[in-house]
DNA sequence: GCATTATTGTAGCAATTGCAACAAAATAGT
DNA sequence: ACTATTTTGTTGCAATTGCTACAATAATGC
């Protein structure tokens, strides 16, 4: 396997990695010391607020959050008990859950966001303007999901 | 949730995230399936094979690769374990070690390099031109090093 | 010089993760 | 219908990580 890779094409992925990894540990820190969980819990919070009522398969927030099968398994527990979320059966297919949010997972959610907001502020968004932020989303669409 | 984040900010950062975490995931794992070691290790063979003969100290392998103190620590432990650096006492500070690759550790980061520019290109550059990358890699300039 | 504080690195312990095996149900193949 | 395969989710165990305290040395302040 000759590499087909460019100079270019080799700077670009190691400044994304950069960036992403050093604003992700500035936001996690900022959260941490705000005394709030993990990024990803408020992914997971997100995503079954934005489904409403229905709720979601773990499955689904398994391809949401990109985590492991095993990950989304042991997130839901801990989730679970401190009552952010509810399991239940799957009334179409008996091997599944459907996980949904509760009041009080909602409600943290929305305490997590001016700290996760003011994290992203201070670690990614103030190097940029929004001409900028906007040719950035652009580029980085093939990764929308 | 009122704050300063714009929009489009906050469709820059989501996308930031999930460029990275998606790349991330598929290069570790190609690297996993192909026997080889984790991508920090790489990070650190090819930094102490850029500084040469010197090598570095621990604490400035930490500022390279944004791991924590221990976690370099541990790091060093078992690649020195596996023979790919070595470890001595720093003459100027006796509180620290000196960390130096082996010839081993440059041929281990040889052979890992082909796999690695595979999988960049898997995962993230095939999705892109020379221009675009170069835009990319622009905009990303904040957090080059 | 001496006491105080900061830096560098290690290690114990608890919590978390990854791997692999597993159970249970659904789906596909024949 | 019946068997094989795939999908969904959980769990035990080993490896890894994060947190914290710690030891040793260096740098700073007086």
């Amino acid at each position: 396997m000759t590499s087909s890779l460019s100079d270019v094409a080799i700077t670009a992925w190691a400044r994304l990695v950069r960036a992403q990894q050093g604003a992700v540990v500035g936001v996690e820190d900022a959260l941490r010391n705000t005394g709030l969980p993990p990024l990803v819990w408020y992914d997971v919070l997100l995503e079954l607020e934005r489904v409403g009522g229905e709720g979601l398969r773990q499955r689904e927030i398994e391809r949401h959050t990109l985590l492991q099968r095993y990950s989304v398994s042991r997130i839901v527990d801990r989730m679970e008990a401190e009552g952010l979320v509810a399991r239940s059966p799957s009334p179409e297919d008996a091997r599944g859950t459907v996980v949904r949010i509760t009041r009080k997972g909602r409600a943290l959610r929305h305490r997590m966001w001016p700290a996760y907001a003011a994290a992203i502020e201070e670690n990614f968004a103030r190097h940029y303007n929004e001409t900028e932020l906007a040719r950035l989303a652009s580029l980085l669409k093939p990764f929308a999901r």
